[in-house]
This record gives C-alpha cells, sequence and structure tokens, in this order.
DNA sequence: CTCGTAACGGTTGAT
DNA sequence: CTATCAACCGTTACG
C-alpha cells in the first residue's frame, strides 16, 4: 500500500516509486536552481536524480508550476462536462429518472452518437459523484451559468493542495493555501528562501496536524484532479503568494511537541515521539531541518544536533551558500553518508 | 562533467 | 465491485 518509506536513490535520497517528490522538495529545486545553482548540484546537495531535477525544472520553466501532474484517471471519454451538464438537467427536470432513460435521451437529443454515448453505469456514476443531491439544490445553478461551462464542471485545474475536506481548515470559496503551488520567477531576495521554507512549512504543517492523517494526506495535492483538460491553461502560473507566507512563517514557529514537523510525508505516520533532526523521514531531514530553521529563535538552532548543516539538508540559504563555497569539504560528509 | 531524455517499474483514478 | 488503461511519477542509463 502505502509504503511508509520509500526506497533510496543513487544519491542516497529518498523516495517513493512511482509517487511524485513532495512538495517541499520540488520547491526546493526551483529554489535552488532561482539562486543560481546548477541542476547538477541541486541534484547532489537534494539528493534528487538529475533527470528528476532537469525534469522538474523543465516544467517549471514551462508551466511556472512546480507541482506534479496529475497523475491516474483518465480523460473524460464519454462523459464529457457537456454530457454531464446534460445530464443534470435531465435529472433536475425529471429526478425520477432512471439512467437507462438518461442514456436514450442523451441519444435522442443528439448529444450524443452511438460512439460516445455513456454506459449506464457511467451515467449512474455521473448522477452519483456528480449529480447528487443536486436535483434539489439546483435552481439557481441551472439558471445560468456560463454559456460556456468550464471545461470541468468539477474542480478547476490544478487546485492544488486542497486537502481533503476533512481536514481543510479554510472555508469553501476560497482555498486560503494556494490553488496550486506555483512560484514567480523572482524572489524577494532577502527572505525569499525562507519564504518558501515557510511555505513549505505551512504545507506540510497542514499534515502533521493530523497524524493519523499526515502521510496519506499529503497525496492529496496530486490527488486533486485528474479531470483537467489541457493543462497548460491559464492560471496555473503562479499561485502561492507569498502573502500566504510570511504570516505563515511566523506562525509555526514550531510543532505544538517542540518537535519540528519531522514526520512528513511519505514518513511513517506513526513515528511518534521519535525525534529528529537527523534522518527520520525518508526524505531527510530536509522536514526538520527546514522547520528548525523556520522556527527560529526558538527553537535551538543546528548548534548541536546530529545534523550537520553541511550534510546534506539545505538548513538555511546560508548553509547552502557555504555548502556551495565549499562544497569540497562536504564531500567526505557525503560520501560517508553513502 | 552536465544535462536531456527514453526505458523502466511503479501508482493512481476515471471509465 | 473489479479490471483496464492512460496518465503521471522518479530513477537509471545512455548519449
Amino acid at each position: 500500500m502505502e509504503p511508509a518509506f520509500g526506497e533510496v536513490n543513487q544519491l542516497g535520497g529518498v523516495f517513493v516509486n512511482g509517487r511524485p517528490l513532495p512538495n517541499a522538495i520540488r520547491l526546493r529545486i526551483v529554489e535552488l536552481a532561482q539562486l543560481g545553482i546548477r541542476p547538477c548540484d541541486i541534484s547532489r546537495q537534494l539528493r534528487v536524480s538529475h533527470g528528476c531535477v532537469s525534469k522538474i525544472l523543465a516544467r517549471y520553466n514551462e508551466t511556472g508550476s512546480i507541482l506534479p501532474g496529475a497523475i491516474g484517471g483518465s480523460k473524460p471519454r464519454v462523459t464529457t462536462p457537456t454530457v454531464v451538464k446534460h445530464i443534470r438537467t435531465y435529472k433536475q427536470r425529471d429526478p425520477g429518472i432512471f439512467a437507462w432513460e438518461i442514456r436514450d435521451r442523451l441519444l435522442a437529443d443528439g448529444v450524443c452518437d452511438k460512439f460516445n454515448l455513456p454506459s449506464v453505469s457511467s451515467i449512474s456514476r455521473i448522477l452519483r459523484n456528480k449529480i447528487g443531491n443536486l436535483a434539489q439544490q439546483s435552481q439557481y445553478e441551472s439558471g445560468k451559468q456560463a454559456p460556456h461551462p468550464p471545461p470541468q464542471p468539477s474542480l478547476p485545474y490544478n487546485h492544488l493542495y486542497s486537502y481533503p475536506a476533512s481536514k481543510m481548515p479554510n472555508p469553501p470559496g476560497m482555498p486560503t493555501l494556494p490553488g496550486h503551488m506555483a512560484m514567480h520567477r523572482i524572489w524577494p531576495s532577502s527572505h525569499s528562501v525562507t519564504d518558501i521554507l515557510g511555505i513549505r512549512s505551512i504545507t506540510e504543517q497542514q499534515i502533521s496536524d493530523s497524524p493519523s492523517f499526515s502521510s496519506a494526506k499529503l497525496e492529496e495535492w496530486s490527488a486533486i484532479n485528474r479531470s483537467n483538460f489541457p493543462p497548460a491553461s491559464s492560471s496555473l502560473v503562479n499561485g502561492m503568494d507569498k502573502a500566504h507566507l510570511e504570516p505563515h512563517e511566523a506562525k509555526y514557529t514550531q510543532t505544538p511537541s517542540g518537535l519540528p514537523t519531522v514526520n512528513s510525508y511519505v514518513t511513517a505516520p506513526s513515528i511518534p515521539p521519535y525525534h529528529p533532526p537527523t534522518q527520520v523521514s525518508p526524505y531527510m531531514g530536509y522536514s526538520a531541518t527546514t522547520s528548525a530553521y523556520v522556527t527560529g529563535p526558538t527553537w535551538q538552532p543546528a548548534s548541536g544536533n546530529a545534523l550537520s548543516p553541511h550534510s546534506c539538508d539545505l538548513a538555511a540559504p546560508l548553509a547552502f551558500k557555504s555548502w556551495v563555497a565549499s562544497r569540497d569539504a562536504m564531500h567526505p560528509v557525503a560520501a560517508s553518508a553513502l
């Protein structure tokens, strides 16, 4: 099922086969690239294969988004938005209508031809999943939307980080969290990285909030919805605006226990009071590191712990820079790590 | 040494 | 309810 722990790549990095890298890492990749770090260095430093770095960077350059593509599912083949709309209409007009009747009508009304006519089971599913209780509350909606229904009635392309409703802290209308995580090309010099980290921490924070969900939930980002058409659309650029970051950054100075938001993504959700900074999670200390960093004054900085600022974690921009400067020095460490 | 990319084994989710 | 299938994933290896 959910491999709590991933596999280890040639660079010593942890990954989960088939699954996207955590946003935190994706973010860091882009972030580092923007600081002028070469991809090969980013690869080594974050221990992510260069192929992946290359891909993420390329995608980012092209789309402005750091997010992975929508995984799984398939594009609607027959149940296009138009079809769904019609089904909805039929259902509204006659709530007792049977799926097979709808099917007949779709054909009769020319909405579908025999090649793209949804199966009865598909229609049932649509009624269940997309139409649902709509029969009652339909009024305003049916009233009118746009002449052009959005490609996907359900969700916007990338509404990222929409965590499961269960834990969605924010109101329905407007996701507090960015619809999708993309960034501006330029970062405010001084705290750009911190900001990013801040972002990470907020995203992650949500997860660590509810331990039981932790790892599983993270997946949501990508789960988002796969029902989007051409990705490229309009809105995928930026989504993460700093506005969210700065405040949060301050806010999440640290997790309740004083324990950094360590148990992260794929990490065993159940890693309890274990602790810190050394590599705990498959994706290594970075989360810890970061939060440590974000934590600021309250939390003891890297000082004593096993986590070497130079080893592999990007503790802070500065640490990073020094790392860059002295990466020879760091090699041995990396080597030993292996 | 870098970096782009195809092959590969994997997961996911709509049909 | 299960299987299929096409989308995406990151790593690896090659060029």
